[in-house]
DNA sequence: ATCCCTGCAAACGCTTTGCACATGA
DNA sequence: TCATGTGCAAAGCGTTTGCAGGGAT
């Protein structure tokens, strides 16, 4: 099928410089994990991780099946949802659900934990980190004789100015 | 229609003494809310809200759903999804999006602020309440000059011990 | 040559919507 | 009366699934 053949080559997304060293690296994790698991390295798969890696923000489903639709490259819905289940175990991706709609994503690796803040009157959402989030767990984790595995945490806001 | 009249003096739920004595107060609340919007005291708004009151944890739609119906009251989910934004409007129920599926709901009076951890190896959610939550808001709301409207923070936790 | 992965479309599950009828004000 | 609320069923929408054919190993 001609078609994959263009996907072995694919490149969805022109990197910038240090895109292109963040690439190496990712694409080589993302290699350990599917051998690690036992699973194929299929172009798909490595063509989905790099156009995550060439956006800078949170994106859906959508978004990404356009941008491949757009560059002509045909890649399903299923498997969009498939692969990113695969990143999402390799943990490459973080996955969101900020609204109540659906799920957003954004890349996880060169992105350090950080948590969210929705702007609710504009298009916005302002990333931040702070050591008491931790700090709230760990003494959580000791008083009630549990692991926190993960959590989410979502400030929802407005400009106060005017 | 007769139906109605059930619904009238519909006793859903046994209420404890404790409860009966709230549900004088919410009963008010929801009351004064619906005046304040002009909107109708119809007795499907009492019911639902008085079924949720008698619950004592997190509760989805089609739990309320079958509440009804088993008691012989049948309200169509389209009124309970309406009268829970109704509720919410009013502040006398919170919406939660615990996982990836359907929404959770819980009532608000008399139930204090407090976060969630979900314990994943069990049907449980804990509740808790941290100062150190409402200091990090306080803190951004000044250093963005934003104001926070809301928050969602969920801890996803395992029993540490076997 | 396997048998996993992909693509397509249909199914799914929660939620929303449209419309006719009922009812609170 | 009459605008709003309710009930029912259909439509929406993001996500999942089933299956047939393709491709990685």
């Amino acid at each position: 099928m001609s078609k994959k053949h263009h996907l072995a080559k694919i490149e969805i997304a022109d990197l910038s410089e240090e895109q292109q060293q963040n690439w190496q690296q990712v694409r080589d994790l993302l290699t350990s994990h599917l051998e690690r698991k036992n699973q194929r390295k299929t172009p798909e798969r490595y063509a989905i991780l790099k156009a995550i890696y060439s956006l800078d923000e949170h994106f859906d489903i959508d978004h990404l099946y356009k941008l491949f639709k757009e560059k002509q490259f045909s890649v399903s819905k299923a498997t969009i949802y498939n692969t990113l289940e695969v990143l999402l175990d390799a943990g490459l991706v973080k996955k969101h659900q900020f609204g109540q709609v659906q799920a957003y994503y954004e890349k996880s690796f060169f992105n350090s934990n950080h948590d969210h803040i929705i702007m609710l009157d504009e298009e916005k959402i302002v990333e931040f980190c702070d050591p008491r989030i931790e700090a709230i767990k760990k003494d959580f984790e000791e008083a009630l004789d549990i692991e926190i595995e993960s959590h989410s945490l979502y400030f929802y806001a407005k400009k106060k100015s005017k």
